[in-house]
DNA sequence: GGCAAGCCGTACCGTACGTTACGGTTCGCC
DNA sequence: GGCGAACCGTAACGTACGGTACGGCTTGCC
């Protein structure tokens, strides 16, 4: 589930009819790529291009804003890691992988990844950091937690938790985030994001699940 | 290990001389990222504009030669599936995967991928397509005879062998591939991607093992 | 040698777009 | 009402770059 709102503030100062205009910016993002222009976004949002400068200084501090807008809405939703039973943790496990195939197959999360790759390329500004803190890192940082109690537990064994996560970060996103990006025609239904997420829970689980039996708490 | 040559022959009708500038123009492309100019290459390959344009069309025929002519030079080592063991399956695996993590960590691929995954966004051409089939379905179809190898020799168990690509594929890329490409520093030592290698290689026989025994040929 | 083809280097053209400037309007405040 | 700040819409400016044209050089062929 996709949570407004997050534990990282990013909306910082900006006044409602900043945020409209950055969803306007966003949403011409999703439609025409980096190659939108100042002009078209001016008259999207229906402002003065006089105003989009004063605000954001340029056209990459206006990507920049509009980036960290987005970053700032979408969130993943952190899973409470008590009481916990093999599951709980399943449906946890199930609830991230399912959120997280949502969020990258979107097509703002699409357009957003396109953009922040092209900029990366040209590495003036760090909007594939921004990117990938509000993504791959802020997921991590989501489901550790979840990972860790699993093993106080005794529910999951691993050494690295750092090491745990990225096996099922690949086990859920697998080809998919890639070949969206470059422009693969790759229909996911709930349907099917929900069976890959069950899979990738089992398969997870197959690895990482302790051998033993849970430890009576 | 990376092959020169492939099956399917891209090098079409080019002149040496149509090699070196592409060669220069892929230089570039690593160094510049898609910004850079026909005057750059032009200079850089000590060619004129006007040659550029009669043997490309436009910037985008160049791009897309470039793109054809350093995927025809990349491929994956295929491994032949006869005379199968445990020990050359998995060795055979390990192979791929350590490949895979070269090509997907190497300059040359990064920049190819941004490229292509920028005018994906803009979907001018079919870059994206190119490299998509360069890269991961080239993989697919290298991978996936040494998979039905397996099963045929009772060492794997699976149904479809296209899902269990797609898991061998994410236990070896997991999060490699988007963090490089959104430009995060990441360094992949040979000692690393060897690591990694085994490491998914083993998951994956973990998860796709035949529980029983070998069948006898 | 003469000639044509191919190509290099460079100058040139047109345009798109980032950025700036400015007149006109609204709105809060005294 | 008067005033200033903020902002809209649009026009104008400068530049970078894709694409074209052209003069000169080399090379192979007769």
């Amino acid at each position: 589930m996709l949570l407004a709102n997050a534990d990282i503030d990013n909306s910082h100062a900006l006044t409602e009819r900043q945020q409209a205009v950055l969803d306007a910016a966003l949403r011409l993002l999703v439609e025409e790529g980096d190659s939108l222009t100042m002009t078209a976004v001016a008259r999207r949002a229906s402002c003065s291009k006089e105003t989009l400068y004063k605000w954001f200084g340029d056209r990459d501090g206006l990507l920049t804003a509009t980036v960290q807008w987005q970053a700032s809405k979408v969130r993943v939703a952190s899973v409470d890691g008590r009481g916990l039973d093999l599951a709980s943790l399943t449906a946890s496990l199930e609830s991230f992988a399912s959120d997280w195939l949502k969020v990258i197959s979107s097509d703002t999360s699409i357009a957003l990844n396109r953009v922040a790759v092209g900029h990366a390329g040209s590495g003036k500004d760090n909007l594939g950091a921004v990117v990938l803190e509000n993504g791959r890192f802020a997921l991590a940082r989501r489901l550790k937690p979840v990972l860790e109690a699993g093993r106080q537990a005794g529910l999951l064994d691993f050494t690295d938790a750092e090491t745990a996560f990225r096996t099922f970060f690949g086990l859920v996103g697998r080809d998919v985030q890639i070949r969206l990006l470059l422009g693969d025609r790759l229909e996911l239904t709930e349907a099917a994001i929900g069976g890959d997420a069950v899979r990738a829970t089992q398969q997870f689980i197959a690895l990482f699940g302790a051998k033993t039996e849970p430890r009576a708490l």
